[in-house]
DNA sequence: AAATATGACTTTACGGTGTTTAATTAAATG
DNA sequence: CATTTAATTAAACACCGTAAAGTCATATTT
């Protein structure tokens, strides 16, 4: 590791970092390269040494993010299990973090779950297994609630629709028993509704409607989560 | 009713549809003041005799959108009422028209519902009431099924949280009863639960993890709607 | 140690954007 | 017909992403 390539790597972070202040600070449009060069003391060309374009810069902080809003759920699920929370509060604490995560990083959750920038798309190479990895938090512990019994698999899963089935199979393990199949069903279905919450609050959808988005949220969880057969 | 102004709101609406066709073509970043320009063969500071700003012509465009929106609803459930659907089919046929409208119109779903262009901010004086018009009707079916007492409001009103209780009974006609607070809350909860659903597929972040965005959006608001006490 | 190559930059420039200003033309009104 | 008003244009300003070419210090190779 030659110290160029330190010296390099620490201005690349540096660029990250003065571009989640403009994001945060100005939105999406304040996200310049130009903007970012006038804050970092360089010629916006200068920029080009370390990320080959403004799309692959967005890129970059796409997979931050991600990769930030998993960490944010994994510490909340760990604090959980460290104050013995059962497997259930363990569930409604990831899913209110969701959610305040969100809020309180909400450009970046834009820029990740948004449509914000106009000619930019996402390489989904790069961006599907980041994805997962939140998925990943709440299906780890709904996969234990199955293994201890705390949610019960009972007919669901026939009546999951074939087409979905088999692509949910398709992505199970091959020594996963076919029980998983309900938590991952179960997953999605708890994961587009959380996710519609959030969207409708972040865009300023919601407020005027509910008056309280944070209430709102817990409640519709717990009522969901008992719907699902847990004691909450 | 001059011939100019006639001719001048030819215009204006000429420009809007070269607009949609723009949006729709080449997505937000194709929407611009000088690419319309180019497209009705003016120069674009002629534009602005129509629209103050490419804010106002945004603006425009989502309350066109939204009244669109919920045009195709209305319409959706007149139809299912003219085919003697019952209460439960016309919910899951406007259920259903909302996730293939946005699907259709993508481009313009994201507008109104997306965080497409940077910079700008809708004014929610005009968006909010734009906004009720495709909740109403939702909204409408579900008391009437509070009136057949097909939707049964039991002891679910008395769980919903205080401050978004109190919020629903503001916005509660004088003269309705108390019982119309239990579809106003389902109308939420069903509604930021289809919008994740459709967020999640028009953003491409569900049809790698489900397979069949489709069937498991039908699968996923018959749930619902079984669960709301409904016969489906 | 000298020569070469690489990386980090700057200057300049091109074509794009929204918008303002002033001047011009066309249409409607008194 | 004269005057007001609306519609339009040309020119300019301040942004934007980025390509090309050149400069200079640091690494690498000979």
């Amino acid at each position: 590791m030659s110290r160029r390539k330190r010296y390099s790597e620490r201005t690349a972070k540096e660029i990250k970092q003065i571009a989640y202040r403009l994001l945060s600070e100005k939105g999406s449009a304040g996200l310049s390269i130009r903007a970012i060069a006038r804050e970092i003391e360089m010629t916006p060309p200068a920029l080009y040494t370390y990320f080959a374009s403004l799309d692959d810069l967005i890129t970059a902080l796409i997979v931050d993010t991600f990769n930030a809003y998993a960490d944010a759920l994994e510490t909340a699920r760990n604090t959980a299990i460290e104050n013995n929370a059962s497997l259930t509060d363990q569930l409604i604490a990831v899913s209110l973090r969701y959610r305040t995560w969100a809020i309180e990083y909400a450009e970046r959750w834009k820029l990740i779950y948004g449509n914000p920038i106009p000619g930019y798309h996402a390489p989904p190479e790069v961006t599907v297994p980041a994805v997962r990895r939140t998925g990943n938090v709440f299906l780890g512990i709904m996969i234990n609630m199955v293994d201890t019994g705390e949610l019960s698999t009972f007919n669901t899963v026939e009546s999951i629709p074939s087409t979905v089935r088999k692509h949910l199979q398709a992505t199970l393990p091959d020594d996963a028993p076919d029980t998983y199949l309900y938590p991952m069903y179960e997953l999605y279905s708890c994961w587009t509704h959380l996710h519609g919450m959030i969207t409708l609050e972040i865009f300023n959808h919601l407020q005027g409607a509910i008056g309280d988005a944070e209430s709102f949220y817990l409640h519709e969880i717990k009522r969901m989560y008992t719907e699902m057969g847990l004691k909450v």
